[in-house]
RNA sequence: GCUCGAAUGGUGGAAUGGUAGACACGAAGGACUUAAAAUCCUUUGGCCAGAAAUGGCCGUGCGAGUUCGAGUCUCGCUUCGAGCACCA
């Protein structure tokens, strides 16, 4: 019987979907294993044959783990909102909801061909109220919280209101935006909507008047890691510095906590080093400047203290409010035109172009280690949004500052013996400190670090400052706030309200907060976000509902919030939920979570390091403190699968004309090279009647041949339309069968390195395929499976195979599996075997990689159910045991033959009989033997002189 | 600039410090066939010697080192990829 993979494919597909085969409950009586795929956005192109690598990936494991007893949730759904169906919808007037479903439906097709376990009754979208719900509800909690810095953890913003009530902010150590000083009885006397405003400082969703990303073509702010060199990430449209009051997330205050929880979870090095980039620890010393004829003061942050006594110059941010109160009269005018000019400057411009500029304030900050007076300047190489906005300039020890100090001709002091400063500072954290103080110079208190290592020289300058009251030793982060406001329609609504200019929760009985129709996309004539073009937009306090924008009367009803969140709300608490989907009363039961805890293997791109996967990290802990999510990590285990890239090909024309060349005569004519389809192309040759049909303008074309074919050339580039590199995994699927597909992905190279995909070796898992069915099947006969008993061989083969597959999946090697079944499979054809004890283990092995066609054979021989539900076979060590090894004898290092042995021969044996064998005797002549390495089992080295 | 990772035939890629190139593709030759497709068999890192069996030498980006023995470990480079980047 033929192996009809379409049959059997559809007939598997089906049977899987009515009898809900792969959906899962909570059984307290079995173990759980939580396997995740980061969901797909539903773009309008479909999936292409990268998408599915990471799903294969993880199918595979879910599938093994089933049958390794395990109760598996392996769920999938679609993170639907974003920015392309509403730029599509802008363009055409379709509504997002309509296209986004559209994409959707494609989206399940193209999966379900592919044979994937998921369990579909858990399917979640981010853009269905009853999921958004939690979405909101989440960002309701975070309003309602603040963070204590003592305890690491949120907490209610009303023990906040307590205590400030009781002592004001004295003794206060929470995360807040600015530290603010206020007494109980100042706090007390404020009227409601400035205690509301207070509080606005700490709580963990917050309003926030920052810079923030502002692209205008999109018409929204962008968070950070949107943001890629300037421009937007989606359409790659420019980005300026805008200064709005938006919605933030006080991720910052999670940053330690971010960090540590690193060492305690499974994921790549890098790409945990990416995340240790991004949260950007800095250890340093704070200090204070007292300014010359002046009553301001102000705080630097360094992490280097320790060179004091070398700074020349100080500088601010041009944002820094310290500007302002610094630039005396007569500077006034120059710094102004100063901060024009960089206020016209985009992001991009500033780093394209790093030409070194500033300005001199006028004001005087003093030393307070010498009282030494210093000059301050303003300049756009210190940020605003990092440490105070301030810094002590060391031109010999920091190259930004060395840059600053020789364009504007400032002294430099070099502080560290031996180096030489003539050229370009000395940034490194080493050597002996000299010149600290200098010669003539006193120092507060006689402290001199002269003599000191540099790593000495900071801590005792951390010391000498804090008890000298002069400032304090500080932890600074990179990681920034998250801003969570766009001003898109596409997007969960903020359950917020505007009464008396505060923000205002609506009920949490009351979400989700439906998003409301629009009469057009776009941004409204006075520039408001898209919801402004809402006619029903407004919130009626006391009937609990939203009505009409008509009814707005600021008394009762009031306006909504605008803005909608970003695409990382719906993503962040994703996997919590498929848990427990269909929950309305609980983003996830505390049942469902103390059973399915966390992810234990999530796979996904390493391109979410800085986004996705750190905002969720920072979620989760916030659900963790709340006491929602059991497990403070919601990753255990993360696999980053690479990209697959396309792999294009091209044929040669020759200019002016309508000849194409074969890539091997191509160098002998003078030729444009063109992208042509892929998919007219096999094994680099073209398919020259499918070329002609390909576009009218070829349908003349003429050909040079090599051998009678044409040859492509080819590239490896980004899979894109524009590069007819795109290959479709249905496409695939109907040639040669979803199975076949599966295989030769993993078989394709490790799973995380990104690599091409070529459909040159497809052909080879096919073979495959063929060959495994036919040791049931046999050509031209019928069923060939007995109850014969199995030789030795047969079972040899079987259980090396077991190993090698066991071992390759739990180390997600799979594309070493793969070939350990072909070498099986070949082995046993060539045995002859059809005993039923060991075809039906390996119909076992090779299930989680090919479902369709195990289970059909799985049927075949007879059984019920599912073959993931069969138990997964063990090896046993007895039946690798040889009777013989075969030895390599090398001399000097360098294997010369080979030898047999006995299994079980001594070291002493090997020796004697490698140096008495005839082979040998050739090597040995004239030598002599200085000794002999026996390794059992591997190799015998002579070491002769 | 800093951090992390990679480099092996024509191609994708295998190799607990122990016979480098598994497996697959491609290529060449052969069988079957009227023919083609499909299938099966053989060869396939390079160079040299030989009629052949076979034998020899060289080979894992480059240069050192450790070791009886290095693709694998250490150090120094080169190239490529990824992340961060005026973060004080």
């Amino acid at each position: 019987m033929e192996y009809n993979f379409r049959d059997i494919e559809k007939k598997w597909q089906t049977t899987w979907a009515t009898e809900q085969t792969y959906h899962v409950e909570p059984n307290p009586g079995k173990p759980k294993f939580y396997v995740l795929n980061m969901f797909p956005y539903p773009s309008g192109a479909g999936l292409h044959v990268g998408h599915p690598l990471g799903y294969i990936a993880s199918d595979i494991y879910a599938r093994y783990k089933r049958s390794q007893g395990f109760n598996v949730l392996n769920p999938m759904g679609y993170d639907a909102y974003g920015l392309p169906a509403e730029q599509y919808a802008i363009q055409t007037g379709q509504h997002p909801a309509v296209t986004t479903e559209q994409n959707i439906a494609r989206y399940r097709e193209q999966l379900d061909k592919i044979g994937f376990c998921f369990d579909w009754q858990r399917e979640v979208r981010t853009c269905d109220p009853k999921y958004y719900h939690w979405t909101q509800w989440a960002f309701a909690r975070m309003f309602n919280s603040f963070y204590c810095n003592r305890c690491q953890q949120a907490k209610p913003i009303e023990h906040l209101v307590k205590r400030l009530s009781e002592r004001g902010t004295e003794g206060l150590d929470v995360a807040q935006t600015e530290e603010l000083h206020f007494t109980a009885e100042e706090w007390n006397a404020m009227t409601e909507a400035e205690q509301l405003q207070v509080l606005m400082n700490y709580r963990i969703a917050y309003l926030g008047e920052t810079m923030v990303n502002w692209c205008p073509q999109l018409g929204t702010v962008l968070a950070n890691d949107e943001v890629v060199d300037g421009v937007s990430e989606r359409g790659g449209f420019p980005v300026v510095q805008k200064k709005m009051k938006q919605w933030c997330l006080r991720v910052s205050a999670y940053a330690q906590r971010l960090l540590d929880g690193l060492d305690t979870i499974d994921w790549t090095d890098s790409l945990k080093e990416t995340q240790r980039n991004w949260i950007g620890r800095s250890e340093g010393t704070e200090m204070q400047f007292s300014v010359k004829d002046s009553d301001v003061k102000f705080t630097i942050f360094t992490t280097r203290a320790d060179t004091i006594f070398g700074v020349t110059f100080m500088v601010l941010a041009p944002e820094s409010e310290l500007v302002a109160q610094l630039t005396t009269e007569a500077q006034k005018a120059e710094v102004e035109a100063y901060l024009e000019a960089t206020k016209k400057r985009t992001e991009r411009e500033r780093i394209a172009d790093r030409r070194v500029t500033g300005v001199f304030s006028g004001s005087y900050a003093i030393n307070p280690f010498t009282g030494q007076e210093i000059p301050v300047w303003i300049s756009d190489y210190v940020l605003a949004g990092y440490g105070t906005g301030a810094i002590m300039a060391v031109p010999a020890h920091d190259s930004r500052d060395y840059a600053f100090a020789r364009h504007f001709n400032l002294p430099v002091i070099p502080l560290i013996e031996g180096a030489d400063v003539s050229e370009e500072s000395f940034d490194a954290k080493e050597g002996t400190v000299m010149n600290s103080p200098r010669e003539g110079v006193t120092a507060l208190d006689g402290f001199c670090l002269n003599g000191l290592s540099v790593k000495e020289a900071i801590a005792a300058t951390k010391k000498f400052v804090t008890e000298h009251n002069l400032g304090r030793v500080k932890v600074n982060f990179r990681l920034r706030d998250a801003i969570f406001s766009r001003q898109r329609y596409w997007g969960e609504p903020f359950p917020v309200y505007y009464k008396e200019g505060q923000p205002h929760l609506i009920p949490e009985e009351c979400l989700p907060l439906e998003l409301p129709e629009v009469s057009k996309f776009l941004p409204t004539e006075t520039g408001e976000p898209p919801l402004g073009n809402a006619a029903r937009w407004a919130w009626d306090e006391q009937a609990r509902c939203v009505v009409d924008n008509a009814a707005i009367d600021h008394t009762r009803v009031f306006p909504l919030e605008l803005s909608t969140m970003p695409g990382f709300a719906g993503s962040s608490a994703y996997y919590l939920r498929y848990m427990d989907p269909q929950n309305d009363q609980a983003l996830v039961s505390t049942e469902a979570d103390a059973y399915w805890q966390q992810v234990d293997l999530y796979i996904g791109g390493s391109e979410h390091a800085t986004g996705h996967l750190i905002y969720s990290r920072f979620w989760n802990k916030f659900l963790f403190d709340l006491g929602v999510s059991c497990k403070e990590e919601p990753f255990a285990k993360l696999v980053n699968q690479g990209m697959i890239q396309g792999r294009s090909n091209f044929v040669y024309r020759i200019k002016n004309t309508n000849t194409f060349v074969s890539l091997g005569l191509k160098d002998q004519y003078d030729v444009t090279p063109l992208h042509v389809d892929v998919n007219i192309v096999q094994n680099d040759l073209l398919d020259l009647e499918a070329f002609k049909a390909w576009r009218p303008e070829y349908a003349s074309a003429e050909f040079i041949l090599e051998d009678g074919k044409y040859v492509c050339g080819w590239a490896v580039e980004k899979m894109s339309k524009s590069m007819f590199n795109v290959v479709n995994p249905d496409m695939i699927v109907e040639k040669y069968g979803a199975d076949t597909l599966r295989l030769y992905e993993m078989f394709l190279g490790p799973i995380n390195q990104s690599k091409p995909w070529d459909s040159n070796g497809i052909d080879g898992c096919f073979r495959f395929l063929r060959k495994a069915w036919g040791l049931f099947y046999p050509k031209n006969a019928g069923w060939a499976v007995t109850d014969e008993a199995p030789t030795r061989e047969n079972l040899k083969t079987l259980h090396k195979l077991i190993k090698k597959v066991t071992e390759d999946i739990e180390e997600f090697s799979y594309n070493t599996a793969v070939p350990a079944f072909m070498i099986a499979v070949g082995e046993l054809a060539q045995q002859k075997c059809s005993s039923r004890a060991v075809l039906e283990p390996l119909v076992v092995l090779l299930a989680p990689f090919a479902p369709h066609i195990c289970e059909e054979l799985w049927h075949s021989l007879g059984h019920e159910g599912t073959v993931c539900d069969a138990r997964w076979p063990e090896f046993d060590e007895q039946y690798l045991k040889e009777d013989s090894v075969t030895l390599s004898v090398s001399f000097n290092g360098k294997t010369r033959f080979t030898l047999d042995f006995a299994a079980d021969a001594s070291k002493q044996d090997i020796e004697a009989a490698a140096l008495q064998s005839p082979q040998a005797q050739k090597y040995l002549e004239g030598k002599q033997v200085v000794k002999v390495i026996v390794v059992p089992g591997r190799i015998v080295n002579i070491v002769v002189k």
